[in-house]
DNA sequence: AATCGACCCTGCTCGC
DNA sequence: TGCGAGCAGGGTCGAT
């Protein structure tokens, strides 16, 4: 379910309501959630275990927590990745229980930090700092290291992403959802990027235009800046809920979701395509398919 | 090396 | 009402 607006919304609310926190107990049972830890939630529960939050990060739609100030290459710091459907959410002392949910953290406010997830595509892991490979100088998580700055970092520069993208082989939307290239978008605010640039996802990005593959960037970084400012008005004070992206940004969405709807610019139906075992939604006319591409199915109605 | 499809999960909605 | 098909905003991995 998130992309970089969402994540953006969680990792403010853990920073209002986690950070300065020590964690005074862990309890990790979903097998999934700890799989990219060598040694399972059990040695996530050790490494966690009476360290204090000491801040929240995002690049993308990777989010870290770091631990006892130890904000430097090789400290531990707790990886979460929300992957479709994982929420972070933080509850009073003896809150219910509730369904899919996977680790929780004991904070010594009693309250207790929870990751939920329906689909299991998220996880937790603890995993040192390290140096970012793309040269801006920030740290990471050693396995987020690889991951493309995001639109609103300082360091993102459109045009020379636009160049990168144009010297690559491949379709424009395949391009925009690789986080080695530009991190945090993700289907919908790819296909929202591509409706205001007036690009059909599937043009080869070498046949763009370097003003246009700039303009899609910025466009990106817009849309989700608007979607931020949505959320942020969604977010509750004490429970930090991933659920509310599906709520307030909606109907502001001019593609994604849009299939048989008419296009805000031109009035056509938007239309709905197979593309990388999802969808892209676009308006045929204002985003006009490349010659060739009779691949994917078509549908009108949802 | 770069590209691309298959795959990983659960649950909901829709049409028959 | 029951049931299968289709769909869902993530990333990784192996084959080519």
């Amino acid at each position: 379910m998130p992309e970089l607006p969402e994540v953006e919304v969680v990792r403010r609310g853990l920073e209002d309501h986690v950070v300065g926190r020590r964690i005074v107990g862990v309890d990790v049972t979903g097998v999934r959630t700890a799989r990219r830890q060598p040694g399972g939630g059990a040695e996530i529960e050790d490494r966690l275990t009476n360290r204090t939050v000491s801040g929240a990060r995002r690049r993308g739609k990777y989010l870290w927590l770091t631990l006892d100030d130890d904000d430097a290459v090789g400290a531990d710091c707790l990886l979460v990745h929300l992957g479709m459907s994982g929420q972070m959410l933080v509850t009073d002392e003896g809150a219910p229980p509730v369904r899919h949910m996977h680790a929780r953290a004991l904070l010594d406010d009693g309250r207790e930090l929870r990751f939920v997830d329906q689909r299991t595509f998220g996880g937790w892991t603890v995993v040192p700092l390290a140096d970012a490979l793309d040269g801006t100088g920030v740290l990471l998580p050693a396995p987020a290291a690889h991951i493309a700055a995001d639109p609103f970092e300082e360091g993102f520069d459109p045009l020379a992403t636009a160049r990168l993208i144009r010297r690559r082989d491949t379709e424009i939307k395949r391009l925009l959802l690789d986080q080695t290239v530009v991190s945090g978008i993700g289907n919908i605010y790819a296909d929202e990027a591509l409706w205001r640039s007036g690009i059909h996802g599937r043009r080869r990005a070498g046949a763009l235009t370097l003003r246009s593959v700039t303009q899609t960037l910025e466009h990106a970084r817009d849309v989700m800046s608007d979607a931020l400012v949505a959320g942020g008005t969604s977010f509750d004070a004490l429970y930090v809920n991933v659920n509310g992206a599906s709520g307030y940004f909606d109907r502001s969405l001019d593609a994604y979701g849009r299939t048989g709807l008419p296009c805000a610019r031109c009035g056509t139906a938007v239309v709905r395509e197979d593309f990388m075992n999802r969808g892209s939604h676009f308006c045929p006319v204002c985003q006009p398919a490349p010659r060739r591409s009779a691949v994917g199915r078509r549908s009108v109605a949802r």
